[in-house]
Formats: structure tokens, C-alpha cells, sequence
DNA sequence: ATTAGCACTCTACAGAGCAGAGTGCTAACA
DNA sequence: TGTTAGCACTCTGCTCTGTAGAGTGCTAAT
């Protein structure tokens, strides 16, 4: 365990690399921070500090910057947990209120809200349908040869799809066939219909196979449709204000990366602890992302997880101010999802 | 006009600058392009097209590079008019069937087929909801005090929304307002429905005014919610690859640009020819992009112009390939539309 | 244990010098 | 008269050099 001074100058070091880019010499700590001891002492603890990997050089004359030890160090147990201010929280209330009116909006707004406070990356990953239930499914009438395909669920996803009608099925044929699935699979997840249970259904009805065939096929489209674009960005942007992404090519590749919108999809399904979890530099598993860190947060709708918000950064972020926000995501998300929406 | 040799050497310069992206010398005109001239009468050519205002210098003595006059004339007279080949085409036609699914996909889809193919900015200008014609609107049973509104168009647009069934009416009573709405204002353009018509509907049903303008209310909300979001971006990223976009200022300034989606909009929607426009450097009118190109071209569906795709770039971009596969979609996007959704 | 002092190292920046590419002008040539 | 070779000139981009500034580690004194 480090002794107090020893904490004091990481601290100094982790707060001043943040807020500057730059690497801290010991003379800027002795000059900002009032340590009460000379430069030459605090560089002695500094050359400790290395060697016990908290912090590094980039060459043999060069200040310090904390390594993805320093900041572990630094968000596990120098860092004050601190809440969002009333002002903020009403900013973000208010723009809620403004700009949303349809569930995706408030996906992409809260993406938006997050790149603009923390300046970073931000992610949302929206509840998967399939872990919803199945409500009922409705054919509406469009033309003689077409009829949209409505879709819903218990939390109020609707999706639609404008198809086909089969030839040799009456639109009537296309409700009872909708009536039957609805009585057989109402109330069940998305993730529990099986094709056992749609083979049954199938037997009920004694209706061709063929048709049947297509009216599954269809329920399927629906469901796939619904996973796609799951994953919502915001702030890609902000990179460009980052010191670190001022080489251009380390912006391209890592833009690039970020397309790879499944990978990122999967690190934030990952996640196990329902709260705020901080992920720094190589702990990631993925290698993409392992100059940066990743603050994440899960949300609820009626204490159930159902999605995971995120800010992806340089390792050099505000700690601090990410963590309270995505707190802040993570306690209230659920909230504004169930307000706005349904 | 131009002499011939004068429009073989402004050819080469521009064709050469398009794909170096570096001012271009008399020696290395002739050099690369046999016009069985020394390098010395290039010059005095050269000497006689920048007096023209066709080519520009930098600096002193610095190659030349056209000027937004030598790219219109360019453009208008020497660039050849080629079509795309038959295996970009069958490429395309293939990326549409192997990644749309849905409507909005094939827009989001042929915003990146064009970014990539040109490697620059793609935008695709959705058809507005209010150029179509209200078909019904219906209500679907969701729980005691929620109702799902679906709005539909004779086009297959289908739009959905979870409302709140407003106190003291049943879910019967909204069956009936949608009856109603439905024999008065089915056909008519959602431009063509304004308030007026709204009142006599009113009217002639006798009902409670505040009832009334709750349900229009909905309907109007799921209006705004289709004027949303019409305009796709792609390829910003590529930007990054472009030699104009170096500097990392630069890149921001313009990337905050794009974001100004309604502006963008703007400048799409009031194309009145109906094929492929180049609009070159300050012969745009919106000052953001003046040191751009945009080439732009509608499409149809039914003969009728429904939108606009658009490629923007540097001034110095490839207008022939650019323009060949605007040119493609512009006689096919309408079909790929038509194929894939309704 | 702390600190002042010192020699050393590394970066960032500015200026000098040079090669390379390109120009315009002039005079010679067909 | 149109074309060309030759030449002096200009501008960029690169490398090299020197210097100021910031920072370090070590040593010796407090």
C-alpha cells in the first residue's frame, strides 16, 4: 500500500495529465500542489512510483504519465465518488423532455448526451427484443397482394414489415393464421419460441406447410430487423478535440474499428455487474480499444437489466465526471425509457 | 473557345491533379502525355489558360491546378460520359439484395455504397412522407390506458406509436375516429390535409372537442416523427483519407458542418432537374461547402422524382466515375425501392 | 529524511543551406 | 510565326545545427 505522499503525487500527476495532456515534471507538482516538500523530494518518490509501475516516461528527460496500473490505483481509491451537479441534471432532464418523443430517440439522444458531457465516445446498446415478450402479431390489410405485418411486444416495440400475401391465401386466412399463433405463443420471450413450438402450432392448424412456412418466415424477418441496430454512437466527432487522436491515421484506423459495430455490441453484453463498471487500457479484452478505457453502465426498465450505456476514451479521461454521468445513466435510463416511450 | 491543344493540356492537368492530388508542371505533362510538345510551349499554353482564369498557381513557381472554371469546363466539355461497368453493377445489385431487408436499409445502404465506391461523402434524401397520400391510419389494443396508432401511406410507409388512450374514451371510440378520419382523408397527400378539413371531420362527428384534438394530435405527431431523420450520411470517415482534409481543423470544422442536417436538406430538396447536377466550388450557394464539389441526382419512383442522392468532396474529386454512379442511381434507386419494400 | 546544486538528457523550435521542381523570359531555330 | 533550348530566378521541403527549456538522477550538505 502506497504511504500518503506517495498517494498525494500520484494523484497530482493523474489529475494534472487529465486536465493538460502533458507529462508532470517534479516541479510542476511542487509548484500546483502544496505538498510542502521540495522538488527534489518528490522526485525521489517519483523514481518509486516507477518502479513500482504506477507511472511512466516516455523518455529518460521527460515527466511522468500515469500507466493503466496508475489509473486503476487512481479510480479504485483516490477517487472521491462524486455525484452529478442539480444543474446538470436538470440540463439533461430538460433535454429529454425537448428532444424526444419516439423510444429510438431517446437511444440516440442519450448517446448525444453522453459524448457532449464527457467529450468522448459515447455507446448505447438498446434492450435486444428477444429478451421481451411476444404480444400479439396482426396482419392490416394493403393491397390485394400485399398486407403489412405488425409485431409487438409487452414493453411496447412495434415493428412492421409491408409483405407479400402468399398465393393461394385470402387475407382471412392471413388473420386466422394470426390468431392462432397469438393464442399459442402471447406472453412468451422472443428468446423462447422455438421451432418445436411453432411445429406444433403448425400440427394445430392443419393448414399447408407451405404457407405456414412463409407465415414464420415472416415473423422471423420481423425479428431479425429488430436486432439490427441495436447498437447506438455518439460523438465520434469528439475524437478529433482529443490530443491523442491528433495523428490522423490512429483517427482513420480507429474509426474503422468502430464500425466493427458487433465487436463493440458484444464487450458491452458482456457485462456481468449490474452498476458502473471502469475497464483501463489493456484490461480489455478486445485489442482495438487497448490505448483506451471504457466506462459502462447498466440500465433497468422495472429492476430488470435490459441494456448497457457506455463512454469510450483515452485512457487519459475524466474518470471522474464519466463515472458520475454513467451513475447517473445507470439510475435514471429506466426511468426516462419507461416515461417517454410507453 | 479552346484551342485543341489547349483542351488536351487543361484535360491533363485536371485528370492528373484529380489522381495526385499535386499541382502539376509543364515537364511532367510532357512527360506522361504525348502531345509531341516540349515543355516550353506547355508553358507559354499554360501561361495563356491561367490567364483565362482555368488554372490557378499557388505559389510562384509552383505547378498549376485547375480552378472551379476549369473543372466546369471540364465537366461540361471534356470529360467523355462513361457508365459504370458490368461488374460494379452486378456488385451493387448484390450488396442490395445481400443487406436489405427494409426500407430504411436500402437508404443507409446506398448512402455507403456511394461512399465507398467514390470515397467521399454520400448523402440520400429520404421521400418526404408528407409527398405521399394518407392511405389509414388504424388502432391496435395494447393494455387498459395505451393503444398503438399505425399510420400508413399508399406507398408502404408504415409509422407506429404507443399513445396514451386519452381519459374517457374507449378503445371502441378510437376504433370509430379512425373509421372516420380514414373515409374522409384516405387518398388525399399529407400536404393536401390541413386544419380545415380536420374541423369538418370534426364536425360531422359531433364528438367532444378535446377528443378530437387529442387524436389529431397523434397524428400529427406521427407526421413530424417521418419528417425526422430523412437524410442519410455516409462515409464521413472517408474524408480522412482525402489530402485536402490533412489538416485536423479543417476535418472538424466541416465534420460539425455535416451535422447541420437540415441544412444539407435544404440544398438537396431544391434541385429542380430532374438527372445529375455538378454543382463545382462557389457556385454553391451554401457557404460551408464552397471549397467543395457536390454532384447530386434524383430518383423516381413511378416516374415521379421522390428524392435525391448526393456525393460531396473536394473540388478535385473523380467527377467521371462520381457522376456515372449517380447516373446509376439514378435510373435504378427507384426500382431497388420499389423491389425491396413495398 | 530532506534538500540544494550540478551535470546530463531530451524535445521543440528556429534558422541556414541545399536539392528539386517549376516558372518566365530571351534568343535561336525551322 | 510558332516552337524550342537555355538560363536565371523562385518557392518548397528536407536536413542539419544550435539553443532554450524542462526534467532527471546523483551527490553532498543540512
Amino acid at each position: 500500500m502506497l504511504d500518503k505522499r506517495k498517494r498525494s503525487i500520484l494523484q497530482a500527476i493523474v489529475d494534472d495529465y487529465i486536465s493538460t495532456a502533458e507529462p508532470i515534471g517534479s516541479r510542476t507538482i511542487a509548484r500546483k500542489h502544496d505538498l510542502g516538500v521540495s522538488p527534489a523530494t518528490i522526485r525521489n518518490e517519483m523514481a518509486d512510483l516507477e518502479l513500482l509501475g504506477y507511472i511512466e516516461q516516455l523518455h529518460t528527460s521527460s515527466g511522468r504519465i500515469p500507466s493503466a496500473k496508475g489509473y486503476r490505483f487512481y479510480v479504485d481509491s483516490l477517487l472521491a465518488p462524486t455525484q452529478m451537479s442539480d444543474k446538470e441534471i436538470a440540463l439533461i432532464k430538460n433535454w429529454y423532455q425537448e428532444k424526444t418523443r419516439h423510444v429510438e430517440e431517446v437511444f440516440q439522444e442519450t448517446a448525444k448526451i453522453l459524448s457532449k458531457i464527457t467529450s468522448n465516445i459515447s455507446l448505447v446498446l438498446v434492450p435486444q427484443v428477444t429478451q421481451c415478450a411476444f404480444k400479439y402479431l396482426k396482419f392490416l390489410p394493403f393491397d390485394d397482394c400485399r398486407a403489412i405485418l405488425v409485431v409487438v411486444t409487452d414493453t411496447g416495440f412495434v415493428e412492421n414489415k409491408v409483405i407479400d400475401i402468399p398465393t393461394g391465401l385470402s387475407f382471412n386466412d392471413l388473420q386466422r393464421i394470426a390468431e392462432h399463433i397469438n393464442k399459442r405463443l402471447s406472453g412468451l420471450s422472443f428468446d423462447n419460441i422455438e421451432l418445436s413450438i411453432l411445429r406444433e402450432i403448425q400440427n394445430d392448424m392443419l393448414i399447408n406447410v407451405d404457407l405456414f412456412e412463409t407465415a414464420i418466415g415472416i415473423l422471423k424477418q420481423a425479428l431479425v430487423v429488430e436486432k439490427n441496430e441495436r447498437l447506438y454512437l455518439g460523438g465520434t466527432t469528439q475524437l478529433l478535440s482529443q490530443p491523442e487522436f491528433k495523428n490522423i491515421e490512429k483517427v482513420k484506423s480507429f474509426l474503422d474499428m468502430l464500425e466493427e459495430e458487433h465487436l463493440l455490441a458484444n464487450i458491452l453484453q458482456n457485462q456481468k455487474n449490474d452498476g458502473v463498471i471502469v475497464t483501463i487500457g489493456d484490461e480489455n479484452k478486445y485489442s482495438g480499444i487497448q490505448d483506451c478505457s471504457m466506462v459502462q453502465a447498466t440500465y433497468r426498465i422495472d429492476g430488470q437489466v435490459v441494456g448497457t450505456v457506455a463512454v469510450l476514451g483515452p485512457t487519459r479521461m475524466d474518470y471522474g465526471k464519466v463515472m458520475s454521468v454513467l451513475e447517473f445513466m445507470h439510475n435514471h435510463l429506466g426511468e426516462v425509457l419507461r416515461k417517454y416511450k410507453v
